[in-house]
DNA sequence: TTCACTTACCTTTTT
DNA sequence: GGTAAGTGAA
């Protein structure tokens, strides 16, 4: 018998009794639900470790995740503790299973010839054509963009509501645009059916609608995938559930996991209650709490607890840790962000020392927070890798080398057609439709007088043609493009093109994992990340933005821009429902360190349009906390770290102003609102109070600002 | 219809 | 200070 190298695993000591419930009993449904670090994952990992102990082939579980990457690493994992690989497990996200799902039946649902998956910019481009066909918001500059429009239609379909249910509820401003709104997203839905195109969306919808038609097919995958265990079900929306409930049925293998307090993806229509109602939908549901933290030292879990203290629904999570040591977290207040990112540098540098390169991330809200970072690492030679934020397969030359390969697999993909064949001298997106349309008919006169009047045509509808005959892998086929396609490169981007060049051998490299262009132009789309791991180095610092750490963790984590427009993002200041989202990103980012934590909230941002760094407020979420939770440390002037000096700094108190100690609004047209110093400005006189408590200040010299009145001090 | 120029408006988060 | 959309000449 080769038991070889076979490990045996002692679950009882990996895990603790509620996790081993949960691993060891994989008969009808299972809810885990609780707390970050309280070992979720770990749980599922060993689940699967058990299965396949037991003798369940591994082809019949299905793992569906958040990422591919979270489902590779699970995986990878489960195979280190198994101590032998693991063949055939489906591991993967919703909508690439669905993709897999798909692309074998899609004649059932409508596309005979297949279809072509688009991303985001696609998408935004159809729609920019639907909106200028039925020719809304022709000169009128203040008609929704087409960025927006797209956000409305997916996010009514996610959420399935109506559009205007939807602008009622979250986009009042747009409310007026309701009707027109409707017919754009009818055009848009007609628009990907005519043309063999299918968005995120559809993926999901076409999976549901193919699985409650088909009963043969439901039948088979349900007794295919015996086992079936979903990650981060909190981030689920009402599709995906039912997804989950046609693959599993009622009284299935299926196991949940997921925590409703790092629910933090509902702008794209995940809905917390799939996660709180799972126990109703699904029969007899086992349901495991986990109670103890694994992850973080008491200091860092009370913060994190603190942060959730505030939330306008609490949550009754109770969880303890046996790491009762620990440095308390530290609030850094750099002098401005530009100083900010000199000195969280001093910080890695520091803790890396201590915890190893690849222990220290560093988190942020947005993608483009850690640009200053990133060119002071750069200038200092310290390697990084980077996640979210701008994606290498949206850049405009990836995806016009890209839309080369689409049209050998789908001729009718007039979004293809007008990227390829835009670039030619004198055409744009209408004599490109046109010239589209007369290859799709056949017509070889046509198409020789278009050849004639365009030499370039004639090469790229050879090599197009060409390319589909030989029925080319992707890597041959991008060295067919790319040369093509490189003066056209060189034309259009006469100072970058050598950067963008590399680009394309990046692209060309990841080719080459792919035999199937249908599954290379695919996973372009649904696993946009993959450069990046390509690409990246070993043992190196993480930036990421908190979407894309979920269920990750560091000794040490640094978060950076915790000020007030910037975490929570300014547009979410005002909707009750975004802003505890935005509470609940925060609660994630936190939950991701073991060790250390350093939270960072600059005292002063650097405005382009003023040209002038204005004073920033830390964080309603930093203010609320106690500050025996953590320590504050100050950047001086002189460019050290100190410990505050209470009396010295304004504080970051939130109860309201006592009415007495500032200018009556009442009376501000009549009253004199009198002066004020601040720290970087000077003197300056009041000139109105907005908001409830920021006001409007003459600087001479610095001009009219808008400043939150702790930061002044009244004259 | 295309393209180069001008102007308005922001810059979440992801499959 | 960068992109997206409108303007007007060819
Ligand atoms: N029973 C256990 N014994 C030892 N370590 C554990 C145990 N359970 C979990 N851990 C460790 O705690 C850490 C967090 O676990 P895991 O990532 O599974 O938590 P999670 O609940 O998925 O967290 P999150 O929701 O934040 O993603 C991991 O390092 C894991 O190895």
């Amino acid at each position: 018998m080769p038991v070889g190298d076979k490990k045996m695993i002692d679950f009882k000591k990996e895990l603790n009794p509620a996790q081993y419930e949960a691993a060891t009993n994989p008969q009808g449904p299972v809810l885990v639900i609780a707390g970050a670090g309280s070992g979720k994952t770990r749980t599922i990992v060993y689940r699967l470790a058990w299965l396949v102990e037991q003798g369940i082939p591994p082809e019949s579980i299905l793992l569906m995740t958040f990422t591919r990457k979270a489902a590779q690493e699970m995986l990878t994992r489960t195979e280190q503790i198994l101590g032998r690989p693991l063949h055939g497990t489906n591991g993967g996200t919703f909508h690439s299973f669905a993709f897999s799902i798909l692309r074998q039946n899609s004649a059932e649902i409508g596309f005979p010839n297949g279809f072509t998956l688009m991303d985001r910019g696609d998408c935004e481009d159809v729609i920019r054509e639907v909106k200028s066909n039925f020719g809304f918001g022709q000169k009128d500059r203040s008609y929704p963009k087409k960025a927006t429009l797209l956000d409305m239609v997916t996010k009514s379909r996610n959420k399935e509501v109506s559009i205007d249910f939807l602008l009622n509820s979250e986009a009042f401003h747009l409310a007026c645009y309701g009707q027109e709104m409707e017919q754009i997203s009818d055009g848009y839905a007609i628009y990907k059916k005519q043309h063999g195109l299918m968005d995120y969306d559809d993926l999901l919808f076409y999976l549901e609608e193919l699985l409650s038609k088909d009963e043969f097919l439901r039948n088979s995958l349900r007794s295919r995938f015996q086992y079936i265990m979903v990650d981060e079900y909190q981030d689920t929306n009402l599709v995906q559930a039912r997804i989950v409930q046609h693959l599993a049925g009622k009284n299935g293998n299926i196991m949940a996991v997921g925590d409703d307090a790092q629910s933090i993806y509902s702008f794209r229509g995940a809905d917390v209650t799939n996660i709180l109602k799972f126990p109703e939908i699904f029969n007899d549901v086992k349901i495991v709490r986990l109670e103890q933290n694994y992850r973080s030292t008491q200091p860092i879990l009370d913060i994190t607890n603190a942060i959730l203290d505030g939330a306008a629904n609490k949550f009754d999570k109770k969880l303890f840790t046996e790491k009762t040591w620990g440095k308390k977290p530290q609030l850094m207040i750099p002098l401005s962000d530009f100083s900010q990112s000199t000195r969280i540098l001093d910080r890695i540098i520091e803790l890396q020392k201590r915890h190893g390169p690849e222990e220290v991330a560093v988190l942020f809200r947005a993608g483009y927070q850690s640009y200053g970072l990133e060119v002071a690492l750069k200038r200092l030679g310290v390697g990084y890798k980077k996640y979210g934020g701008l994606k290498f397969n949206e850049a405009a030359h990836i995806k016009d080398v890209l839309s080369f390969l689409r049209l050998v697999s789908n001729p009718a993909d007039i979004i293809a057609w007008q990227r390829c064949l835009g670039h030619i001298k004198g055409v744009g997106p209408k004599t490109a439709q046109k010239i589209a349309n007369t290859v799709i008919s056949g017509d070889i006169n046509a198409i020789n007088k278009y050849t004639q009047k365009y030499s370039l045509l004639k090469d790229i509808l050879a090599d197009i043609d060409g390319l589909r005959e030989k029925r080319s892998s992707p890597a041959t086929s991008l060295e067919v493009v790319i040369p093509l396609y490189t003066p056209i490169l060189v034309a259009t981007y006469p100072d970058d093109y050598p950067r963008r060049e590399a680009g394309l051998d990046q692209l060309l490299q990841i080719a080459n994992n792919y035999t199937d262009l249908d599954s290379f132009l695919a996973d372009m789309c649904l696993d946009p990340d993959q450069h990046r791991e390509e690409a990246a180095q070993e043992n190196v610092l993480t930036l990421s933005t908190i979407h894309s750490a979920k269920g990750l963790e560091w000794n040490a984590v640094i978060i950076i821009d915790l000020v007030e427009d910037r975490f929570p993002s300014r547009k979410s200041m005002h909707k009750p429902l975004e802003y505890e989202e935005e509470r609940r990103l925060l609660y994630v980012a936190c939950t991701r360190a073991k060790e250390e934590l350093i939270l960072s909230a600059p005292a002063s941002l650097y405005r382009k349009n003023s040209d002038f760094n204005e004073p920033a407020v830390p964080s309603p979420f930093i203010r609320e906390l106690d500050n025996y939770l953590f320590d504050e440390l100050h950047e001086s002037y002189s460019g050290g770290m100190n410990k505050q000096q209470i009396a010295a700094v304004p504080s970051f108190d939130t109860t309201p102003r006592n009415a007495d100690s500032t200018p009556n609004k009442k009376n501000s047209s009549a009253q004199k609102l009198g002066h004020c110093t601040h720290k970087i400005f000077g003197r300056g006189k009041i000139i109105d109070k907005v908001d409830p408590n920021k006001l409007k200040i003459n600087f001479p010299g610095f001009g009219v600002k808008v400043i939150v009145e702790d930061f002044v001090e009244l004259l």
